[in-house]
DNA sequence: AAGCTTATGTTGACGCTGTCAAGATATCAA
DNA sequence: TTGATATCTTGACAGCGTCAACATAAGCTT
């Protein structure tokens, strides 16, 4: 239900002009980023690993910043996907159905701990820096909670009393949190996943 | 409530040896990163801050990383301080405790940013290089909130049924999430944060 | 086909960063 | 007084993001 590998992209054809590099660049920085961390992605490496010149890059991105609001971007269109798939498996009852969700955020935060950094971490959101590109796609995927919560107030799985934005904010915030606490390592681990996750449930339903 | 800003340290002595460079640098350090972040505070702007040879800090912590647990560990310190104030407010209902343990716990986030994010953040935590000074004080932080829930679930506050630790992270994600969103920027903002703990409040109890 | 514009690639340079090595100076113990 | 040790200094290096100037290819107009 993961799908973090694009089609391997196509070959130069003349030697000077790579004819895709933008593209090729998102693949390799996706990769480079899923060994180094954000940290350790740096566009000279990048470069370097799709064998152009360290400039290069500057004809397809701005700057570094605009480089990793479009890998986070793909990132959020390849959860959106994630999610949709688990809301429309119409035969589970909501209760199963919210369990499921929460499961598919918090492995799919655990797959993808770089990528998942940088979608929902400081690098991006702290100074405002995040691309048009990115808020539109990042934005509607909290809306589209939102409304699942909604939903799930009104079929009585969750307290129809609360507000349902805040409701969201903070039934999301938990996942988020758990998730962060999971990824940077900080008093849990993968092994305590599914334990978490139905304590959670358990008490939101 | 908050105790950020510690006594300005003492002059020097001589004009070479500094006399006191370990805590002075600290200080400078802790408004350098409330100022500028994380990824703004750099060695040699702090030297330079405090009057000092780029290389000078060296002597007193063996690299960046050092001096970061460093912070990080007076940040654990003093939120340890704020929690026990409120824990030991013994004229308070349980649930109108655990509110204003909860709030004062986004409080401390949202008012320390730069601080919180050193302290819960991955630049310390994703690759292990915390301390021992700075995991001797922040393992007993969240101990402590583990014996608080089990206190809580004896008190009949939070359900009985869920196991004490896997209560603690799901409740410590929330507050910890929570506060993630809020200095990051996403999704929420200050003026949320009443509300938010209140719903997360009346979820938990 | 010729020529002009534009897209895309290159090298060189700048200032910033963390950190090591080697030398200078003060403090302290014998 | 002397020697060891702690502390502070300058010099140097590699890595980083990014700008400016230049080179080359592709594409459009005539």
């Amino acid at each position: 239900m993961s799908h973090q590998a694009e089609s391997e992209p196509k070959q130069n054809k003349s030697s000077y002009h790579h004819g895709d590099l933008r593209s090729t660049l998102l693949y390799a920085a996706n990769s480079l980023l899923k060994e180094m961390g954000i940290e350790g992605l740096s566009l000279r490496k990048l470069a370097d690993k799709v064998g152009v010149s360290r400039t290069a890059p500057y004809h397809h991105f701005k700057d570094k910043n605009q480089l990793l609001c479009a890998i986070a971007e793909q990132g959020f269109v390849h959860w959106q996907q994630d999610a949709e798939f688990i809301f429309n498996q119409d035969m589970l009852p909501p209760k199963e159905k919210y369990r499921q969700f929460f499961h598919g955020y918090i492995t799919y935060a655990a797959d993808n701990p770089e990528l998942y950094d940088l979608m929902f971490g400081r690098t991006i959101w702290k100074l405002n820096s995040a691309t048009n590109e990115l808020r539109s796609v990042a934005y509607p995927s909290f809306n589209y909670q939102v409304e699942m919560t909604k939903k799930w107030q009104l079929q009585g799985l969750m307290p129809r009393g609360e507000d349902t934005l805040r409701l969201s904010q903070v039934t999301w915030g938990t996942m988020h949190g758990i998730a962060r606490l999971l990824i940077d390592g900080i008093y849990a681990d993968r092994s305590h996943i599914d334990e978490m996750c139905d304590c959670a449930v358990n008490l939101f339903t």
